[in-house]
DNA sequence: GGGGTGGTAAACAGTA
DNA sequence: ATACTGTTTACCACCC
């Protein structure tokens, strides 16, 4: 603002473009790249503790015009009184002199004129403080910037009267004449920087300028520029940037002239996003007076106008024309509070934004990076089924994505079925206990294995989510997904790599467990074979243990025979379990909606079980085909992690909301009626 | 509190 | 000798 770039700099110009890169940093520079440097990091000190709010801001621009006035005398006086050198104004084109002045001369007030406008304003201590503090750096600023365009003339001057008295050389002629015309160009270039700011603060609404009025003077240097006009400009400028960065002071990629993209409908803020705004500083550099002219070029660039419409967040006013666009994005988006506003809530929501994708970059990285690590273990683990699961790996590595990740249950590849996802999903670190676990949720409520590792394969393949099933449960639907029904040990190492990443890692401790379970559980039959020894399920041990679980909801096994219908009592059931049990894991809180048609398909497997221990025979909800008809002890599954192949209590969930059709049922009715009814 | 179940660790033996 | 396979035991935890 005020205390832009002359005021508390310490620039010692060495060259005129040295002094114009310096002003044009400030002028060009948007807000959110500037970084604090010391030129100016004490101009931004104060400003973040003194002008942040908007109010602020433009009582402070009231000050500065009240100020400006006074400058404006105090430069005409300085005209007067000669503050060049005699020398320089000799021989000096007339218009550089004054021109320079007034570039060298900005709002520089003295103690006089502040109290001035203390009594024209009303001006709280803390504002004062800052104008005094300005006001000593413009005064400073200023005279270093004489001291420097006093050489520089006297160069100029000095190279003039060698020319004239050596003659005309056409070298130095063209040299002077380069150097003047660079002077001229940017001197050009200021201006139109100035112009730059000018415009943004008309569309501020920081600044009245008539259409039709010359405000933007782009004379050519040559044809001289009033000082009190290069003042004023200069105060536009300096004013305009102040508001830019107070305004952008809250954060460091708002530039309140050309990235206000918020949005004044919250719930559009997402979708309202702007590609182009959305990189963060670059649409800074979108200053107004680029718009201004490069729209000639390229009238349709402004990334807040597109189709005719403005893209402002909750707009979308038809502008005909970009010139329209112009004036309606000045008229209604002017700097208000509520644009400034929409500003911030945009700045929120870009922020979010920034956040959320910097958390899902680490994300992918903490996959790729583990991923990569799971590839090179068979190294350290050369067996057959390291290998197999590598190549399982690779293959869940390209299909590895962000969502199967457990923190985002919600996302389309993890697990679908709340029920069956309700233990992994809970935290990270639940997925790596490697401790015990005393209880396998899925084993324990009574869900179906298979529709679970079917329906959420891809999850438990790229996730390191401990399946809730037991060892035992686990090594059965290994054994019972091959084509023979019988799995060597290697082989069902082979299997729990390939589809659960969890099982990628302590491999003696799982290995330990399976085989520890192989050789405890009586349901594992160890068959001798001629290629060596292979693991087989005898389902009738293993169903003579499950009846167990179930027989704690007695109601549930009740209200399941009573019904005929699978659908409603089915999940009004399977709720009341639930509510019985009180399950955390599947509340809907922790996990969303759950799955009604899994959660009846994890009761129907357990109860075809159970239901078979009661009364097997009276299995109505198979009128046509009890599950012992379609027992098959050894059961071809060419797809077994097809849902509908899979397994039969997944079929009964699919298939139970539209017809009782127990056609896939085989798995728990494997077993013969006459065992279950031990 | 006891029994059943499940997970883990470990020792041990046999085998390739 | 080593690794794998298979068995067994022990301990602990959870649940009923």
């Amino acid at each position: 603002m005020f205390q832009c770039a002359f005021s508390s700099s310490v620039l010692q110009p060495h060259s005129t473009s040295c002094l114009f890169k310096h002003l044009f940093y400030h002028s060009a520079t948007p807000a959110s790249q500037k970084q604090p440097e010391p030129i100016y990091s004490k101009k931004t000190e104060i400003q973040r503790q003194t002008v942040r709010a908007h109010s602020v801001k433009l009582f402070i621009f009231s000050a500065l015009q009240v100020a400006r006035q006074l400058l404006l005398q105090q430069q005409q006086q300085q005209q007067v009184s000669g503050l060049k050198s005699p020398k320089r104004n000799d021989k000096q084109p007339a218009l550089q002199v004054p021109v320079s002045v007034a570039m060298m001369t900005p709002q520089v007030i003295t103690p006089q004129q502040m109290q001035q406008i203390l009594q024209q304003q009303v001006l709280s201590p803390q504002q004062l403080q800052v104008l005094l503090q300005q006001q000593q750096a413009l005064m400073l600023q200023q005279q270093q910037l004489q001291e420097f365009y006093k050489k520089q003339q006297e160069q100029l001057q000095l190279q003039l009267l060698q020319q004239q008295h050596a003659g005309k050389q056409p070298k130095e002629q063209q040299q002077v004449a380069t150097q003047q015309l660079a002077f001229q160009q940017q001197l050009l270039q200021m201006q139109q920087l100035q112009q730059q700011h000018l415009l943004s603060l008309q569309r501020q609404g920081l600044l009245t300028i008539q259409p039709g009025q010359p405000a933007l003077p782009l004379q050519p240097l040559a044809q001289g520029m009033i000082p009190t006009e290069l003042q004023q400009l200069w105060k536009e400028v300096t004013s305009a940037h102040s508001a830019e960065e107070t305004a952008g002071s809250n954060h460091s990629s708002l530039d309140l002239t050309t990235t206000c993209v918020s949005s004044s409908a919250p719930s559009k803020t997402s979708l309202i996003m702007n590609p182009h705004a959305s990189t963060n500083g670059q649409l800074s550099v979108h200053t107004p007076k680029r718009e201004s002219l490069s729209h000639e070029e390229h009238p349709h660039s402004h990334p807040l106008y597109g189709h005719g419409v403005c893209k402002w967040p909750g707009c979308e006013a038809v502008c005909e024309d970009f010139q329209s666009f112009l004036k309606h994005l000045n008229s209604e988006h002017a700097l208000d509070d509520r644009s400034t506003a929409q500003c911030r809530v945009q700045m929120q929501v870009v922020q979010q934004l920034e956040l959320q994708l910097a958390k899902d970059k680490e994300r992918l990285q903490a996959m790729m990076t583990h991923l990569h690590v799971k590839s090179t273990e068979p190294k350290a683990a050369p067996q057959p089924l390291n290998l197999v699961s590598s190549v399982t790996l690779s293959k869940s590595a390209s299909e590895a994505s962000p969502q199967s990740l457990p923190h985002t249950p919600t996302t389309p590849t993890a697990p679908i079925t709340p029920v069956t996802q309700g233990p992994s999903v809970i935290t990270t670190t639940s997925m790596h206990t490697v401790g015990p676990i005393r209880r396998r949720y899925s084993d324990k409520y009574n869900v179906p294995i298979s529709s679970d590792i079917a329906q959420n394969q891809e999850f438990y393949k790229n996730a390191e989510v401990r399946p809730p099933f037991t060892y035992a449960s686990l090594i059965r639907q290994a054994i019972l997904e091959s084509p023979e029904k019988q799995l060597t040990l290697n082989e069902i190492y082979n299997w729990f790599t390939r589809m659960f990443a969890y099982f990628r890692r302590n491999a003696a401790t799982w290995k330990n467990a399976v085989r520890h379970n192989l050789s405890l559980h009586k349901c594992f039959v160890r068959v001798e074979n001629v290629k060596g020894a292979v693991w087989t399920v005898d389902e009738v041990e293993f169903q003579k243990r499950r009846p167990q679980k179930i027989s704690g909801n007695p109601s549930l096994i009740k209200n399941m025979q009573s019904s005929h219908a699978y659908c409603t009592p089915l999940n009004a059931a399977l709720q009341a379990s639930m509510a019985e049990n009180s399950i955390p894991l599947y509340t809907t809180a922790s996990m969303g909606n759950p799955t009604l048609g899994n959660l009846a398909s994890a009761i129907r497997e357990e109860l075809n079980g159970a239901m078979e221990h009661t009364n097997s025979n009276e299995s109505d909800s198979s009128p046509g085909r009890s599950p012992m008809q379609a027992v098959h002890p050894v059961h071809v599954k060419e797809e077994p992690l097809d849902p509908e192949e899979a397994e039969g209590p997944l079929s009964l969930v699919t298939t139970a909301n539209h017809s009782p059709d127990f056609d896939h049922d085989r798995d728990y009715e494997d077993e013969p009626v006459n065992e279950d009814m031990e």
